[in-house]
DNA sequence: CGCAATTTTGACGTAGTTCAACACGTGTGG
DNA sequence: CCACACGTGTTGAACTACGTCAAAATTGCG
């Protein structure tokens, strides 16, 4: 940690993400949960462009933006093409708690079609992006397109199933570093997504939204990072890791 | 507790769940969260009863049986119509981690879907009963009727809600105590979601189960539960439970 | 009834929190 | 340019909630 002192403000978030916008990372459309639905569509033997009906593709969100507010009622679902989101929630006594994260590729807000209203606020880490689709123009769409809805009944379960893997990495972990372990696995699979798995990455979030999502301190989350750094299973300077031993992280995830 | 022997054989699991199946609950069709794909449908005028093709209703499934083995190919999707499923993964070292529960009126298989396999095995608690819907005759159907993708698509959306719910009970709390009380919190909407709110209900599953499902020990369950009963919050005389300050427990919940 | 499974209680150890200090980078204003 | 405040991250020491181990109490079942 003293000797990475020389270099540490050219440590990896200005070689990844800093000097800002130039290289920002969008996902492909072909990767993006999204995409079912914004392709064009065949309709009894022709294809059509609904898509453009209802989708507004790749709207910048500046950091710290919020895409929607709590308890608004539905208008759009979104999928992150860049950058990331928390989804905050808020107590009677106004904390913050964050109940998710959304990475490039992942859908935000698509839980808000039942209530019809969103549950949480979504608040932009860092320079974003977003593809907005109408629910209501797609729910006309679909009325006349059948194929329309199959392929936005694929899209619902697919996030739905990522869901319950993001869900199952941080269920009833025992010690707080298998919940810790656990939640970097799960986000390096879901950041390199599309990538080869390379296991490194830059954590977009600080140490306080970890903690708060985890339920754990930030001195506590420190305190472990430190030691799996020194037993060599994971490499961290500033946001960037590498995890190096990913067998036994995910032995240590399972307790 | 001690006073509480003499009638303590006549306590609540007997008056309503035991002497088995005699007044066994069956959720109302309308009540249940695959109700709009199992109604008569319309299409064009005309109403159809499709569900016939693909619905087979409340088949019985004995206590500790399973309705379908983790990483099974889908076939059925479920809906619990009595009783209560546990939802159990398991790790490398064959240890079982429960990671829900789903009771009467709530589907059971869906997020299977995406990935076409089940992600989990489903554990009746108690004698309970499903109904089955099958994936790939509901598809068929669909593809000729488009209302029932509609009501598919809702069907999905509204589980998924319910999902989110669950998973924000159970995220991120700071003591054993706020996140028991979540759950309660939760459970008791569940169970009694079509009922009034009475506030009381019997726990379907064991104590060791609930530890196990809020990465509790047993031990420390307990003891919460007596000193939420010493502070007057909750009534529990073995499984059945009633919660006395619901305001204070919700405060309780949010830490 | 008697045995096994489940739940509760007690005593003690430890992981994680709390509180406090420090280190570093960044932004602001004199 | 430096001084200072502020946000973020790391480290140390003391405290406490929860886990562990052991045993008793209660409940369920053949």
């Amino acid at each position: 940690m003293a000797k990475s002192k020389a270099r540490s403000g050219a440590s990896a978030p200005f070689n990844s993400r800093g000097m800002n916008s130039s290289q920002e990372q969008y996902v492909k459309c072909q990767d993006c949960a999204m995409n079912p639905v914004c392709g064009p569509v065949v309709s009894g033997g022709s294809q059509l462009s609904l898509a453009d009906s209802y989708l507004t593709k790749r709207c910048a969100i500046q950091s710290g933006e919020q895409a929607f507010e709590k308890h608004a009622p539905l208008k759009d679902i979104f999928a992150v093409c860049s950058g990331v989101f928390k989804l905050c929630d808020q107590n009677e006594i106004g904390e913050e708690k964050i109940v998710g994260f959304r990475f490039a590729g992942e859908l935000l807000g698509d839980d808000a079609i039942s209530p019809n209203r969103y549950n949480y606020k979504a608040i932009a880490i860092g320079k974003s992006s977003l593809c907005k689709v109408a629910m209501s123009q797609l729910v006309d769409c679909s009325k006349a397109v059948p194929n329309l809805q199959l392929q936005f009944i694929s899209l619902l379960t697919k996030q739905n199933y990522l869901n319950h893997q993001g869900i199952n990495a941080i269920v009833a972990k025992k010690t707080a570093e298998s919940l810790l372990v656990a939640f970097l696995l799960n986000i390096a699979k879901r950041i390199n997504a599309s990538n080869e798995q390379t296991w490194q990455f830059d954590l977009p979030m600080s140490r306080d939204d970890i903690a708060n999502f985890l339920g754990l301190r930030r001195e506590t989350l420190s305190r472990i990072l430190t030691k799996l750094q020194k037993g060599n299973l994971i490499m961290i300077q500033g946001k960037n890791m590498k995890l190096l031993n990913v067998d036994v992280l995910s032995r240590l995830a399972n307790q």
